[in-house]
This record gives structure tokens, sequence and C-alpha cells, in this order.
RNA sequence: GCGAUCAUAGCUCAGCUGGUUAGAGCGCCGGUUUGUGGUACCGGAGGUCACGGGUUCGAACCCCGUUGGUCGCCCCA
């Protein structure tokens, strides 16, 4: 490579063959559940005001204080690439007035960026599918949320990994909870590792999941939540984990379980690999493929009327590496011409396959050899070689130019060349006059449509 | 932001304690062979050994810095 070849930024990615192919699984899969939820599709911009993000995540969060990509534009303003979808869809469904079509499920899926170190299962670019429910504050929005993505990763095939679910209350008991634990930790605060000591000041729900030897004697008798609970969240909890258990839904009481953001209230999930799995093993020190949870403030913070809501995203990388490479779709058939003067056939014949429906590999041109060569690659069913008869002692110019169909014949060493082989010269019949080789069922001669009558 | 580790051909890698013109496999290009075609053989192109300094008679190899990759911490999907 010339130096002088630009590289690649940092922390984004170029996906290609079976890598790509599992991330496309992944978006098919997710728009076709997401299909069956009726969750509404919704194409959101990639940028939005800063203040979009900075006011729904809170100013202190790391994702807002250090990892957004923020720039000013020409007239000066400050916009920032969004680092997550929640924020930007609560910006639309204020500013579109789509409090109308309340309760909203919407679905998307795309491109997302945050400023951190890359490592295994993070980047700067990163991608992900997103479902939300807004404008619905009860219970059963979030046990169907939760089904939707329960089946989703069923249907991509990744069967360890479990919903670890818990409750933060509403804004009265996460606050009472969060003094709480303050008072707890503080009392201790010496003892613990300096990292929680910051997050005592900063988020100290996030000293409860600390992978820290020096915090882990403090966790087990920290306060809990479930002590602070006001009776309508303890019910709230307790109609999502039966809904749950109704559906179906395998979930686990994770009691440390908290989120990062600030504007999420009651329900709080994430779907993690069962220690030990292959899934743990493929994801590295990430553990999260799917998280998410209530939002119910999140509007107001954004100066909008009060509106319940409740979301989840999910990395498609991250899904991408549970579901593992998957090979490109075999080809239904390869064209290939032996001669150059069927250049054109090869596409005029591909073409009209293509348009009964069949995956067809054809070459640009080159060698018969290399032709050859390269759909053994797309390891077709069958493979169409092209030809012309050649001019000789018997055949003249002359006659060749009166009588030169397309010489067509089919190989193939799978047995289901046996049904396709009707259906080819059914298909090529849209595009030409087919009289099929009496001698040889695999051949045929190829003309132009003769004029109909 | 912090730490560890790595960087040799398009790809995967080898290169002994620093010692002549830096190698292999695969891929690519050309040719022969085969001839209903994934064979075999022959030949070829392609590397300022990430970049910049330093040590040395001599550096892909040792030292320092930079850039980038990978993995981990923080945080997060």
């Amino acid at each position: 490579m010339s130096k002088k070849t630009p590289q690649a930024i940092r922390g984004t990615q170029d996906i290609f063959g079976p890598d790509a192919e599992a991330f496309a699984f992944v978006v098919e899969t997710f728009e076709r559940v997401r299909r069956l939820y009726r969750f509404r599709r919704v194409e959101m911009p990639v940028f939005e005001k800063t203040e979009v993000f900075a006011r729904s995540l809170g100013e202190t969060t790391d994702v807002v204080s250090k990892e957004m990509y923020s720039f000013d534009d020409r007239g000066g303003e400050s916009l920032t690439l969004r680092p997550e979808f929640t924020a930007g869809i609560a910006r639309a469904f204020l500013t579109n007035g789509w409090q109308q079509y309340a309760p909203l499920k919407v679905a998307t899926h795309g491109p997302l960026f945050r400023y951190e170190r890359p490592q295994k299962g993070r980047y700067r670019q990163f991608h992900q599918i997103d479902a939300e429910v807004i404008g619905a504050g009860e219970p059963q929005a979030d046990v169907e949320l939760l089904a939707m993505a329960d089946q989703l990763l069923k249907e991509l095939g990744i069967h360890d990994v479990t919903l670890h679910l818990n409750t933060l209350g509403d804004a009265d008991s996460r606050e009472a909870w969060r003094a709480a634990l303050i008072d707890y930790f503080g009392a201790v605060k010496g003892n613990l590792s300096e990292e929680s000591q910051e997050r005592l000041e900063k988020n100290p729900l996030r000293i409860l999941d600390s992978k820290d030897p020096r915090d882990k004697p403090f966790l087990a008798d920290a306060p809990k939540i479930d002590a602070f609970l006001s009776d309508e969240a303890q019910a709230f909890f307790a109609a999502v984990t039966s809904g749950l258990d109704a559906a179906g839904v395998k979930w686990v009481r994770a009691e440390s379980l908290v989120r990062g953001l600030d504007y999420y209230r009651h329900t709080a999930f994430e779907f993690i690999p069962d220690e030990g799995s292959a899934s743990a093993a493929a994801l590295g020190s990430q553990s999260t493929v799917l998280g998410g949870g209530r939002y119910d403030g999140l509007m107001e913070s954004l100066g909008g009327a009060a509106t319940p809501a409740v979301g989840w995203a999910a990395g498609i990388e991250r899904l991408a590496m549970l579901v593992g490479a998957r090979e490109e779709e075999k080809a239904d058939f390869a064209v290939i011409s032996d001669h150059p003067r069927c250049g054109s056939d090869t596409s005029a014949v591909a073409s009209t396959l293509r348009r009964s429906g069949f995956n067809v590999h054809s070459s640009f041109g080159g060698k018969a050899k290399k032709q050859f060569a390269a759909a053994r690659e797309a390891d077709p069913t069958v493979r169409i070689v092209l030809r012309r008869w050649e001019v000789n002692e018997t055949l003249t110019q002359e006659k060749l130019e009166t009588d030169d169909p397309i010489i067509v014949e089919l190989r193939s060493d799978y047995p289901e060349i046996a049904e396709l082989r009707f259906e080819i010269w059914e298909s090529l019949r849209c595009g030409f006059d087919v009289s099929i080789d009496a001698a040889n069922s695999d051949r045929a001669f190829l003309r132009p449509p003769s004029p109909r009558t």
C-alpha cells in the first residue's frame, strides 16, 4: 500500500464477505420480526443539535462529556453525530406531532458514533437496531417489547443469552435509593477503589456492578432498590414480570443492574450471555448484546409534555459475532461463454433467467478457463455454457450469418438439475426461441424471438 | 483518558544470538499440459521489513518517539 493511501478512521470498520452476510442477516431478521409485532419503520437523521443529546442523556454522563462527535456547522451551530437513537426519536416525536399516533411503536437501525477506544465489540462508528414504544405507560408495553427482543434473539439462533431484569422504580424511589447508596458507600469510602470513589459523586448506582475486588465485599449488603419502591412501582414491576412469565419469556432478577443514562425509570434490562457460554466467549469483555428500559422522564427534559416510553437497542456487530460468519448465498446458475462471440449472449441469457427470479452468476468476459474458475466459486446448481458454431469446411461464413444460434449446454453435479432443466428452458422462452436438442435434453439452441404474427 | 501487546509481499506468516542480492504458502499475471473443463508443471510481477530518529563497521532484528491494529480498564450496545 502506498503511503499516500489514506487510512480508515480509527474505530471504523469495512465489513465484507461472511461477516457482512452475518450483519445483513441480523438486520433482515430484525426487520422481519419487527413487522410481526407491528413496529413501524422510522428513518432518522444521523446528526442532531448537540443539545438534543446533552439535555436528554444528562450533561454529566460520559457519553455527553467525552464521547460525542460534535462539531460546529457553517452557521456556528453545534451539531452532534448521534451516539444513540432514543434522544433523536424523542425529538422527532415532539417536533412532528407524533403524539397523534400514540401509543406509537417504532423501529429503526443504522450507524451511531461514540468517541471511544475501540476494542472487541466496540467501535467508534457502530450499528444498532432499535425499538421504542412511545406514549404507553402500561407494563404490557414493556412486556411486548421484551417479547419481541426475546423472539428476535431466538430467530437469530442465539439461545445462550438471558434476560436480566431490574426495576429502578419511579423518580421518587430512585432518588431515595440513590441517597441510601451514597450514605452506605460514603461510610466506607476509604476502602473503595478509586473508580468507585469517583462513582460515588457521579453515578453511585454504578458501584453496584463494579468488578474491582476491593469493592466486592461491600456490594452484598448494599441497600436494595426493593426497599425503596413505592406501592405503584412495586405493582408495575410485578405486572411486568408476570406478563413475561405469561408470554413465556425467561428472565432473571438482577438487583444491581442499572442503566448508564439518566433518563431511565422503572424497568431496566439487558440480555447477557450465560456464563461460560459460546456467546460469552465470542463477546470478549463486552457483555450486553441488547439493553434498554423505560424512560418516562425523557420527553420532559426535551421540553415536551410528560410522555411514558420504553425501548431497547442492540449492537448489530455484537449480534453478528454471536450469529457467526455466514456463507454467501450459492448461485442457482452460472452463465459461462466459451467463445468471444458470445459476450453479449451471456448477459442476455443471464438477464432472462434473473427476470424469472433465479440468482445467476455471470462473468464480464475473459478466457473460458477463468470463467469456469469464477463460476466454481459461486457454486451454482447448474452451469450454463454458451457456444457458437465455428466456421469450417462445411459451415461457411455465409451460412453462419443466416443460421447462427446460441448453443446452450446445461451441466451440473447436483440432482436438482432434473427439475430445474424444464424451468430453465421455460424461462429462456421468455427471451428466445428455444429448440431443445432431440438427442440431448441438456442442450438447446437459442435464437432471437421470431416476430409474433 | 489509562494499561498491555503487536506492525515483514494483495492475504496468512517464516526470517537463528544484529552479518551478503528478505523467503514460503495462497492469491494475481503469462505460458505449457489437460480438454466438457476446480488438474499438473514452468515462468513472472509485487516489499525503502508501518513511519521518523538513534546505537553499530553493519539493523527487519537493539533503543527512543510517532502512527496504526488488537486486547483490557473506565464507560457502554
